[in-house]
Formats: structure tokens, C-alpha cells, sequence
DNA sequence: GATAAAATGTTCCGGGAGAGAACATATACC
DNA sequence: GGTATATGTTCTCTCCCGGAACATTTTATC
């Protein structure tokens, strides 16, 4: 073998379920799991809707209901009108004042969330900047607005915190590798908000919280292969979801689509690189074009190369665009479709459907608040929750 | 929500897992998945070791080595020397005669093995061919050499047969949908070889099983995340290994790195499109400038342009080199990792190892009978072995 | 060479978890 | 109002793992 053949020194994720033993209060955990994530994603279900999907016997989903209700998470209704024959089934739905909160951290503005279990904001407070925030800002933001959130709603209990930020963030979900936008470089955003708020934080790249939120309630709800492209003030963010899992990448960098190499004699990039998508597309360029329409015909020629060059590596299911270029593909939706149709070498590229994100203002709080709804969701039971004064 | 919102038919494998309840039997066969698994990767390991990965109790351990040997997966042996006090742990290795077959078609041969659980390829038979096989030649071909392969083993029993197709292959594992090389279209090539050999088949993109195979047994044994190129008569195969799962995509072409676009400016390529990488650098051009030093300098630079694109979407641990990829790898080894380096645009670009591919020969067999032997691993209780006379 | 210590195999019992049967309950339909 | 249908509830059974107690086998020590 080579002398740098690659060894892992925690084996793979595969090799790690492989070789974890599976003890009997696994199934438990994992059953209060489906169901939670269940009524999470797809609201309001009955107990007979959750039978059905489990598979699981009535007698133990009754059991798991009246656990995940002992532990606050869901309640159960009586039953609506069902217009079917036989007794009708409870309604069991997340409880509203289990939230998480979510902060966007931008060049412009901080802006915090409290997002309930079911998806919908529940408030929000936002700080417009005339500079970009420091770390220092973000946190005081963050324990200000928290509280007058928690006012504001009253009383509700907290699964932690999600932070999104325009920029690298390593694979801990803690810190900010590099932000240029931002002027952040290392900078451990997770111990900070967590001394801030007390609460467990996870921290994140915008794109991947923008595609996550798009597949949980959004233009991408449930799909199994998603690539995001978002345009924004500081760049193109870019993110996929492969095989029902976000695209992380070894340190965590996945996903920078751009800086994919889309003309090779192009203008120069920041990255050094040249004809980087987001050098041949970006915020001041459209702007400037915004009534030519030969130059936007021209930018969406080359969203079409980049898209077509994303199927090639992805065959996605659907590719979603944000910000910008969701503008510009409204403008020259079928120049686009059709370009990239062209020059898709594969059979079935009409099978890939291009949309616009469709969640807007809402979508990066609602984003970040998933991620930090996550250990929750894997483990009901086991999950403290923060009461949030 | 636009009206082009995608929405899954089938929820998306995550939301899947999640809505499956998990049965109290579930237990048992993830824990002998488990076991099999560790084995299987891992060699000849003593009870003792199973019970320290797995964090099961030793009795636990104990019942289910009983089982898997009773099923005939695994022998237990008496243990050698130690040089440890206390009394030695039996070991438990995996059977060699329970192996998976794997057949490659390529364009100018058809080679079958018979390949033990432990991964050792134990017998071979190939046929090399004037003019590129159909899908009777590659039926008729795999029947008889498995025929002569069991006579040669004596006595084995069969998960099934894998086989590997230089073309895009259909996400169900069974149909080739367009094997340019091969002149194959939409040849059901799974039925073909169930219809032979009568065993369970599982066809794949040939790239996609070179990967796992170094996966599983080479060059990048049990990293995460990993890029794969190869470079061969019938252009350049991609595949991605992301977060230990296989790239797929939703129709199963995902992966097609050979078509990735490289220079705007570069020659037509087969697929309609200008400059992907299969035309910029492929076999033919390589032959010509064989002994021409200024030549392989530019294929270098084209290879590392490729290369540091793919850093910048999967964010690898590892970038694996296959084929005529590999040999140009070996002589402009500097060049290409410099070139990578300076064109990364994050941190920590020097911890992506860029490595040659290790199995050589053995590749695709050993990674083809790997997806053959996948649902054996996944369920050993519940998959049955087929006896090979 | 006998004894102690250490590590592992083996056996048996207990607890947790879901399946399923039997019964109870609530609705629609006739 | 009675019946069919669907669901909730309760109880028992089985499966599976953990853990304790004991047996076995090796090394270390006197």
C-alpha cells in the first residue's frame, strides 16, 4: 500500500453503528424518537395515523404518547370530526411553548428567533448595523433579545440555541473557522453564546441552515438529494442534502459551491481562484444589470453551467435557489430550465426540478432552530430542556 | 409556496428511519449485524475485543458468536498465545466459504471471482474479448465461470453476485441505463444474471464499487469522506463516499466527476458540452504525451483544478486516484498536491490527503462482491445463502 | 510446584420493551 | 336503537440484554 494511505482514527459513521451494540432501551429511545420527529415534521397526527406509519402495536404507541406527554413535549387532543366510522382517534401535536431559539448572525444586522417545535416563529428581534457585529455583539445581542422573547411569549422551555453565520464553521457546530464577511477568524461562537444564555448552542454555515429548513417545511419538504444555492450580500452559499443527510464534508467545509470553478479564464476571485460562480454572478453585478436584459440573460447562462455542473456530481432531486439567484431564476425561469436541460448529458435530467426556496424571511431562523432541535428529537427522553425566564 | 415545490413521494430515508418503529427482535439482528460487520472488516477478533467495541455484556456476546455460528458465518477457533493473564478469549473469524461473486464487464473483457467474506478474492476466471460483450455474452459468460469457480472452491454458499458496469447504472441496482462503452441501453442485466445464476443480483457503476472496495479493504479503509477518480479505456469514473454513506443521487448517477466542466474554453466532449474533464485529460491524450514532460505538467494542472473543485464541494478527507489518474498521480505527485493546495481556498487545505488507489486488480471484484455481500451484513439471520455446486 | 490474581466463558435470573389477545369505548350507518 | 367499524386500554407473553455468581484458563509470585 502506499505510504499515505488514509486510516481513520474513529472509523467511519457506517463502521461506528456497525460496531455500537444495540441494547434493549435503544428501542425505546428510538421509538419516542419516530414519534416525536413524526408529529414534528407532519404536525398534528393521530394516534391511529402514527400506528399506521410505525408500524408499531397500538398498546406501545399508547405507551410512547403518554410518555413523550409526562415529559412535556406533546399533548393530546380529543379527537375533531373525523367523518369515518369507528371511534375516533386522539390527536396528538407538539407543544408550542417547546422552543428553540435561532440567531442569524449577518453583515447588517443580528437577528434572534424563538422558534416553536412545530416550526412556526414564534417571536422575533432584530438589531439593524451599520457595521458588520463583533462576536461580543452577537452574544449581548443574543442575551437581550432572549429575554425579552421569553417575556414575550412567557414561560416556555428551550432545547438550545442555533446559530447562523455566513462563513465557515468547523465540524464541532461551535466555531467560527472564518467569516470574511464578518471579519471573524476562529472564533469560538459556541462557548460564547453558551456563557451568554446557558443553553446548549449549536453553530453553523448559513446555506446548510437554509437547505435544512427548506427540507423540513419548505420547497424541498422530505426530499432525499437537494442542492441549495443562496445568493447573498456576502456571496454564494451553496449546500446539499445526499441521501437524506446534510453534506458536511471532513472539517466541515462542504458545500462551498461558489467557489466551483465555472469559467476558466474568469475574473480573478477573492479565494485567488479564477471565474469562481460567485465572481461571475453576485449581488453588485445583477444590480447593476437589473434592466439589461442581455446581461441577465447572460448571468443566468452561467446558473445554468453551475447548476448543470452540480447534477453531474449530485443527480439531485431538486435544486433549490435563495436570495439573488432565486430573483434571477423568477426572471429567466425557462432560460435556465432550458439551458440546463441542454447541457445535462444524462437521460432524465427533466426529472430534476429547479425551484425557488420558498420559506423567506423565516428560513434561517427556522434553520438554525432545527439543528438545535436535533438532540431533542433523537433523544426525547434523555434531553434537558432550559426554562426560559 | 411556488408551484414547483418539490414534494417526495416517498419521505426522505432519514424521515423514514424515523417513522419505522423499532421491534424488540430489531435488537438482535442490528447486534449480529454488528458482529458479522466487525469480523467482516476487521479480520479474525477474539470475543473479547467484540465485547469491548460493542459495549455489549460478555453472555450477550456469547449467544450471538452462537448463533452466527450456527448459522455458518463465523467459525470459532481456540485461542493462540496470548502474552496476557487470564484466560484466553476465543477467536472468532469469519467463514471462507461464504463468499459473494462479482462480475466486471468492460469493454474488452469479462472477468468473474468468487470473494470470501474476509475479502480475499479466492478464484478468478477471465474472458478478454475482441469486441465489447452484450448482455447475453456477460449472462452466458458469468454462468459458466461460476460453474468452474465452485468447482475450483468445492462447496461454497453464495450471498450473491455483484457486478460492476463502466456506465450509469439505475438507482434499483439492477438496470444499466447507458453503458456508452458497451453499447448498452437500458439492459435489465440484473434479471439477465438472476435469470443464469440464480442467485441475488446487484449491479452498479463501476467507480462506485472501485470506491468501496478501498473503502472497505484499501487505501482509504473506513475514512468518511472520500473522492474517488478513475481513469480508464472508457473515460474518467467519479464517486464520493459522504459521511460513510455512498454518493447515489436520486436516480443513482451521482458521482459523474468525469463530466465535470474544467475549462470553458476546452474541447467538445461526447456529452454535448465543452472542456469536462474526461476530454481534457484522458488515455489517448496521455499515451501521445507519454514522454513529453511539459505535456503531463498540463495534465497535472488539469487534474488539480479538477480535484481542488471537488475539495471545495465534499470538503474530503481523502481524495483517491484510480487508473491512468493514479500513474499520472505517481509521476507529477508535487505538482499536483501544490497545485491543489494553492488553489484551496479554506483552512487546513494540507489535511486533505491525495493518495493513489491501493487494490489495483483486485478492485472492482472485491468491491462488487461488497454490495453483494451488503444485505448478508445488514441481516445475517434473516438473508439466505444460495449452496454453489 | 502450589497459590493467588486476572481475564474470560457459562449459566441463570431479572427487568425492560413491544406484540397480541381480550375487552372497553366511541363513532357512523342503517 | 342496533350493528359494524375503528380505536383506546389492560393484561399476559415472549424476546433480548444486563448482571451476578460460578467455572475455566492463563500468568505472576512465592
Amino acid at each position: 500500500m502506499p505510504e499515505d494511505t488514509v486510516h481513520a482514527d474513529t472509523p467511519a459513521e457506517a463502521r461506528i453503528a456497525a460496531a455500537r451494540g444495540s441494547r434493549n432501551d435503544h428501542t425505546r429511545r428510538r421509538n419516542l424518537s419516530s414519534l416525536l420527529t413524526a408529529v414534528h415534521y407532519g404536525g398534528p397526527l393521530t394516534r391511529a395515523q402514527l400506528t399506521r406509519d410505525t408500524g408499531l402495536n397500538r398498546s406501545t404507541i399508547g405507551g410512547l404518547v403518554a410518555e413523550l406527554s409526562e415529559l412535556g413535549l406533546v399533548v393530546e387532543d380529543a379527537a375533531a370530526e373525523t367523518g369515518t366510522v369507528g371511534r375516533p382517534s386522539h390527536i396528538v401535536r407538539p407543544r408550542r411553548d417547546v422552543v428553540a431559539l435561532a440567531l442569524h448572525a449577518d453583515v447588517d444586522a443580528l437577528e434572534l428567533g424563538a422558534v416553536g417545535i412545530d416550526g412556526a416563529v414564534l417571536a422575533r428581534r432584530r438589531a439593524n448595523l451599520d457595521a458588520p457585529p463583533t462576536p461580543d455583539d452577537a452574544a449581548a445581542f443574543s442575551w437581550e433579545a432572549a429575554r425579552e422573547v421569553a417575556a414575550e411569549l412567557g414561560g416556555v422551555r428551550a432545547a438550545g440555541i442555533g446559530a447562523a453565520v455566513p462563513g465557515l464553521v468547523g465540524i464541532d457546530g461551535a466555531t467560527v473557522v472564518d467569516a470574511p464577511h464578518l471579519g471573524w477568524r476562529d472564533v469560538a461562537l459556541g462557548e460564547r453564546l453558551r456563557g451568554a444564555l446557558g443553553i446548549p448552542v449549536v453553530v453553523g454555515n448559513d446555506a446548510n441552515m437554509g437547505l435544512r429548513a427548506e427540507w423540513s417545511f419548505g420547497a424541498a419538504k422530505g426530499v432525499d438529494t437537494v442542492v441549495y444555492l443562496n445568493g447573498s450580500a456576502s456571496g454564494i452559499g451553496g449546500a446539499a442534502l445526499v441521501g437524506g443527510r446534510m453534506l458536511r464534508g471532513g472539517r466541515g467545509y462542504g458545500g462551498e459551491f461558489g467557489h466551483m470553478m465555472i469559467r476558466s479564464d474568469g475574473d480573478r476571485c477573492s479565494c485567488g481562484r479564477r471565474g469562481c460562480l460567485e465572481t461571475e454572478v453576485n449581488a453588485a453585478l445583477l444590480d447593476e444589470a437589473a434592466h439589461d436584459a442581455a446581461a441577465l440573460d447572460r448571468f443566468a447562462e452561467v446558473l445554468a453551467a453551475a447548476i448543470a455542473n452540480l447534477e453531474c456530481a449530485f443527480d439531485p432531486d431538486a435544486v433549490l435557489l435563495a436570495g439573488y439567484l432565486g430573483a434571477l431564476f423568477d426572471v429567466r425561469r425557462e432560460l435556465v430550465t432550458d439551458q440546463v436541460r441542454a447541457m445535462a448529458f444524462r437521460p432524465d435530467a427533466e426529472d430534476v426540478v429547479i425551484a425557488r426556496a420558498a420559506l423567506g424571511g423565516n428560513r434561517l431562523l427556522i434553520g438554525a432552530a432545527e439543528r438545535a432541535f436535533a438532540p431533542l428529537l433523537r433523544d426525547p427522553a434523555g434531553t434537558a430542556l432550559a426554562a426560559l425566564a
